[in-house]
DNA sequence: ATAATTCCTATCGGAAAAGTATGAATTGAG
DNA sequence: CTCAATTCATACTTTTCCGATAGGAATTAT
């Protein structure tokens, strides 16, 4: 039930990709796309919609491009999937039981209800964690591979 | 990221239905599909899936139908959700990064350590939830309606 | 003025999901 | 032993969604 659209997954490696450079200036979305091996012309249409919800800032014209709105430590991941996810309006299909069943609304409120608790216990994670964090745990990583030899 | 698909949606109901009626002998799929307003072609497909799961028995036959293998207290929604989503295997695409970006693969296992995490919760969640207590919370929310007016 | 860039929208294609169809297998009932 | 009711299995069609591509408009540094 947990399915990861491609688009949030770009999305995050994008804004890492900020995140490594941020306080340089502007990085163009061509450059984010080779380094990140994101097809370059699905990438635009990412960070738009990062601009959108207020995560990147884009400078147009020459030597333009894209840099962080806020200091990596301040975005935290739920922001960009909440961005990228947009808002879904809430879709409201309703439709009668016959015979003695669970009974509409009721019966849909219930899973609503359930389904909630679990959005709620994502957001609470995914809150938590910052690109700051992530870069940090990425690093990490690279340690454990190849760790540095001091002499 | 919660995407709920009507199949799980569906798969609940009917156990819900069959929860209700559980100890009183088969229901038939006609049956269920009917109360619950499912297309009658493709509840059959959910029963199936259920079946295989092991969360419901079928009995074939005239007078045959589906019964909870379980009582209902001991249905948990994340067995029910697991069966309907199936082992989805695990898909290993990598890519491979130019210049001086993110590398996989600790690239991508930062990620899929935060889904799991986001993964395990909704898991520890969908378990401490099962048809009795769904059903339990229904009555309540009836109550709620239509209160008892006693004198 | 020009070229580099973001911005916006439209569209395509494929895959997955939703739903339909059909016939075979099973079995209780008369 | 036949018949009808039901599940079982699978194949097919339709719809919806998502990833990706395309083309041109808007903006702006030089």
């Amino acid at each position: 039930m947990i399915k990861v659209p491609q688009k949030v997954t770009y999305a995050i490696f994008a804004t890492l990709d900020l995140a490594l450079r941020y306080g340089e200036g502007p990085v163009q979305a061509r450059t984010i796309a080779r380094r990140q091996t994101i097809p370059p012309r699905f990438i635009e249409q990412v960070l738009h919609a990062l601009k959108q919800g207020g995560i990147v800032d884009s400078i147009r014209g020459p030597q333009g491009g894209y840099v962080l709105r806020q200091p990596p430590a301040e975005v935290s991941v739920a922001a960009i999937v909440e961005t990228m996810n947009g808002q879904a309006e809430p879709d409201t299909r309703e439709a009668g039981t016959n015979g003695n069943g669970l009974r509409p609304p009721h019966r849909e409120a219930l899973l609503s209800r359930l389904w909630d608790r679990v959005y709620q216990a994502e957001r609470e994670i995914l809150s938590s964690v910052t690109l700051q964090s992530l870069i940090e745990q990425y690093t990490e990583l690279e340690q454990q591979r190849a760790p540095m030899y001091h002499i």
